[in-house]
DNA sequence: TCATTTTTGTTCGAATTTGAACCACACCAT
DNA sequence: ATGGTGTGGTTCAAATTCGAACAAAAATGA
């Protein structure tokens, strides 16, 4: 029971102005590519990825993990995708239980149709908005955290028992975690 | 039909590293609250947002877009903490319609209970990765897209692709857009 | 070689989310 | 007032998402 660290005001701030502003974002991406092209965000991403990788190709697992999103929801959108002719699903040659995602032709041409106004998108409401040291400051911001929570055995720590830690706290001794209940 | 502004490597970058790490973040969140307490991040931030309102209290509508959620989630959501006993509705003495959203002392203890838990994974995989400057940095990157979604009417913008019906028909034309197929 | 443990994908059920359709009430200009 | 328009909330159906449970096919190791 470490008494909690509660965000400062300017943390508290930023964390805010990242929720709102990520919330946002999402929606607009979001609007965006429905209308535009009847895609959703997690399709379209499935589609970047597998356009980026070679031969336009990758297993399940590999794809689940590159657009985050847990492993039955990506066989759930590759087989929306999959019924909209944009991917195929191939048996693996290496691995006899493997799914290859393909990306189609159709697949492709979609993407490409669709990108502009995607890219506008996020252009317009975030990249342009930025001088060039503040892109480069959030792609370290964001690598930072990306770093922490490849790190983090996703399971365990966080809320409990605050074991092992980098953070220097003041382990003090009266368990006085009271001190601010609105917190984020 | 501006031919395509595309992403530069670093601009592509920085979003691909955002893209990341907030779908990371968001499991994390995600995973400790629910552990931690049963709640999910979007019951946590409307409770988080009743607190910080002065009598616990917000109108529907408000709350929604303080929260950045449709109105009909919003509903389906305040149902669900009523029924936990976290939140209560009461009528809005001055709009007969109006319906508030009442933070009770149940819920008050519940985000009490709750928030260090969550702090502590939003310091460790963001926060306290961060330097102040970065810190900084982030909250005027976040603050500034706010900003500019907020200028922008959210229904028409970003980008249209240029009159293509989803049809097969691949459009003879060779439009000038080209140059890079897989973006983000 | 054979049993044990992992890894891969899918299936299933439960919980959410969103936009459209709808009432009830508020506002405004006539 | 009074008809027209705009808001505030809820209801509804459809689409997603996730985690747990499973079946198959590797990978391990004794």
């Amino acid at each position: 029971m470490a008494d909690t660290r509660w965000l400062t005001e300017s943390e508290l701030g930023a964390w805010m102005a990242y929720l709102r502003a990520t919330h946002l974002l999402e929606r607009r991406v979001e609007e965006q590519l429905k209308a535009d092209s009847g895609l959703t965000h997690a399709h379209y991403e499935i589609l970047a990825k597998l356009s980026a990788s070679p031969g336009g190709q990758l297993r399940m697992t590999d794809l689940a993990r590159k657009v985050v999103v847990s492993k039955s929801g990506l066989t759930y959108q590759v087989g929306q995708l999959e019924k909209r002719g944009l991917v195929e699903r191939a048996d693996c040659p290496s691995d006899e239980r493997g799914v290859l995602a393909v990306l189609t032709d159709e697949g492709t041409r979609c993407l490409e149709k669709t990108a502009p106004g995607h890219v506008a998108v996020v252009r317009a409401f975030l990249i342009d908005q930025l001088t060039p040291e503040e892109l480069e400051t959030m792609t370290r911001i964001m690598s930072k955290a990306t770093a922490a929570m490849a790190a983090a055995p996703e399971g365990a720590p966080g809320g409990k028992a605050d074991t092992a830690r980098a953070d220097g706290r003041k382990a003090g001794g009266k368990k006085t975690k009271k001190g601010r209940p609105a917190s984020a």
